[in-house]
DNA sequence: CACAGGATATACT
DNA sequence: GTATATCCTGTGA
């Protein structure tokens, strides 16, 4: 992984959350620019990790960089890149990309035409790249993934996280301000 | 072994 | 806006 990636990944899951947006995210060359993601902290009543390590989320405990794949409502899969502290349970949800690559095959998976409804939420992300629990535990800096970082800094507008019934309020939410392919707006942060 | 509940997407009113 | 599909995990009997 680049140097700098690291150097973010390892400070907290907010920095690293911060650091993600901008970046591209590819699996097998199908991919895009990463517009929005939320920060799962350790002791956060709102993240998998909270109840303590289990056979699903083990991976959350595992080392950063990797992938976390999960079920979400019996019907999609959510991804999320795991953080420092290494142990902790901490974790980033990969919420909206831009579609940059691969674009034709992500309509092909997702059935619809609009671009900016290719990647915007959490489950039609990993459709549109094919994610699903098979890629749990993989590493994102090897292939089939690829994930790099922006050429220069991202700015970011925060908001508070969605689709939660516990901590919702807390601003975790990060996007790329402006952004016409995040899954919805802002909401104060 | 049974069952509640969830970091959602979609179709429909 | 709201209904509802759909399934796996974790917990407790």
């Amino acid at each position: 992984m680049s140097p700098a990636l690291a150097a973010t990944l390892a400070r907290s899951v907010h920095q690293a959350a911060r650091a993600l947006v901008g970046c591209t995210l590819t699996l097998d060359g199908v991919g895009g620019i990463v517009v929005e993601t939320e920060a799962y902290a350790p002791d956060d009543p709102a993240s998998h990790s909270f109840p303590g390590r289990t056979n699903r989320n083990a991976t959350m405990f595992g080392p950063p960089g990797f992938l976390y794949v999960y079920r979400s409502y019996g019907l999609h899969w959510c991804a999320n890149v795991v953080c420092e502290p290494e142990g902790m349970g901490a974790a980033v949800l990969l919420r909206a990309l831009e579609p940059t690559q691969g674009v034709e095959e992500m309509r092909r998976r997702r059935r619809v035409e609009d671009v900016r409804l290719l990647c915007a939420g959490p489950g039609r992300l990993t459709q549109a790249l094919g994610i699903s629990l098979e890629h749990d535990g993989l590493d994102l800096f090897r292939t089939p993934f690829e994930l790099r970082p922006p050429d220069a800094a991202a700015e970011i507008a925060t908001g508070t996280r969605v689709g939660i019934t516990k901590a919702g309020e807390r601003p975790w939410r990060y996007a790329l301000r402006g952004s016409p392919y995040v899954s919805r707006p802002l909401r104060r942060g």
